[in-house]
Order: structure tokens, then C-alpha cells, then sequence
DNA sequence: ACTATATGCAACCCTAAGGTTGCGCGAAAG
DNA sequence: CTTTCGCGCAACCTTAGGGTTGCATATAGT
């Protein structure tokens, strides 16, 4: 089956400090100076990591004097769990056909 | 923000050909050497990525003669799809804040 | 017993990616 | 106007990891 999906998604989410930004995002926005300040790295990894959720799609970046205020945009997050969804589905239907027809189990 | 799941798991989701593999094994058991005849690239790389797979806990494999046949495990799946939806639940409470805030606009 | 096939392991290559430092620019603050 | 602070861009470094080839082992088939 293709990929209905942006793949960057899944690339987004594979780096523990893009996982981080997003949690951080999903509650606040902010700057990539402030973001940076409460992790392990300069704010330039940040900014790129930023960059990389933008192009996933996951964040959106707005312009506020010389600051630049990043948002959770969390659309995206959407189709990756319709990937995972689709594939569980698909196991589901591969343990009914071998049961014949029982009560499927709890996933989904 | 403690980690409650398992970074293996997006990390396995982060590859195409471990999604294709993941794919694939959701509809039938199969060996390596099946899996990569339908893959671009060679039986040891896919080997490599089952490796990975059940690292993360996504297969289980099971030897039969001379054949290692793998087969999905979805349920480390539940882990990734438990913490997309915890981030898009704190968006959506903070999205509720500021509704709830309303009268007074503006970021603090 | 001999051959063919499937696997696992190890060494090696190469690129992508995460990280850093350095710099120049533009906007806010004084 | 000058200083300060935040940002974006670019160059560079280093490692992880995805891929390959080669080989040794073990099972199936004849």
C-alpha cells in the first residue's frame, strides 16, 4: 500500500528532543531561546530541530518583534496514528481470518 | 514528562523499510529472506531491521527448521499512539485555557 | 553423503543527522 | 545613536545507522 502519509512525520518524532519540544509546545508557546534553555543543547540544535517540525508540519512559527513564537500544530500527529491504526487493522484482520471468526482482540 | 514508553518504539517507526516490514508482517508471518524479496535491498539488511523490530518489541520470531519466521506484535504500538495522544490532550487543555481566558487576550 | 538454501555474525563503507562554534543582521531597549 | 539581545545562516565535527560483502553454520532435500 503507499504512503498516504508524510514520512516526516515519523522522522519528527524519532528525536528525543523533538519529542521534548513538542510536549513543551503542546502546552506553551514559545521561542527557541526559551525552549533551548530548558534542555541539554544550544538554541541552535533547537532551531533546527524547529525547522525540522515545521516541515513535518507539527509546528507553526510566528513573528513577534525580534522574537519568533513557535506553536504545537498537532494535525500531523493525526496521520501518524492512522498509519499505527491501519496497521493494527490490519492485524486484526489477519488473527480473525486464522480464528475463522471469533471475537477479535482489544485492539482498536 | 517521564518517560513512560518504550523511544525504541518511534525510533523502529522512524525507518520506511521497518514500516514496510511492519506492514507485511501485519497480514502474514514471514521469513527474512521473503520479507526482502520484496524490498530493495538485501536479506541481511532486513535482517538487521527485524533485529530492531523486536528490540523495540514490535515482532516475535520463531524458528521453523531452517527458517526464523517473524511475526507483528502490535502492542508496544499502543505506547507511540499513548503519548501522540497525550500531547494532543495537553494542546487541547491548553487550547481550553485560553477560550476559558478569553476576556483577558494575549500570551503570558 | 552431497548439495542447496536459510540464517547469523562480523567487518567495512558512506551518508545523514544531531550538535557545536562563529558571524552578521535586525529589532528592542537605553 | 549605541548597545543588547534574539535569530538565521553557514561551516565544521562526530557518530549512529542503514546498507553491503563475505563467511561460517545448520537444516532440508535428493
Amino acid at each position: 500500500m503507499s504512503d498516504i502519509f508524510d514520512a516526516r512525520v515519523f522522522d519528527a518524532l524519532a528525536d528525543p528532543t523533538r519529542r521534548h519540544l513538542l510536549e513543551a509546545l503542546a502546552q506553551r508557546e514559545a521561542s527557541a531561546t526559551e525552549l533551548a534553555s530548558e534542555l541539554p543543547v544550544t538554541r541552535q540544535a533547537v532551531a533546527k530541530h524547529l525547522v525540522a517540525l515545521r516541515e513535518a508540519g507539527l509546528v507553526d512559527s510566528r513573528k513577534s518583534g525580534r522574537e519568533t513564537l513557535y506553536q504545537l500544530n498537532p494535525a500531523p500527529l493525526d496521520q501518524a496514528v492512522a498509519w499505527i491504526a491501519r496497521v493494527g487493522d490490519e492485524w486484526d484482520a489477519r488473527i480473525a481470518r486464522l480464528r475463522g471468526h471469533l471475537s477479535r482482540p482489544g485492539r482498536g
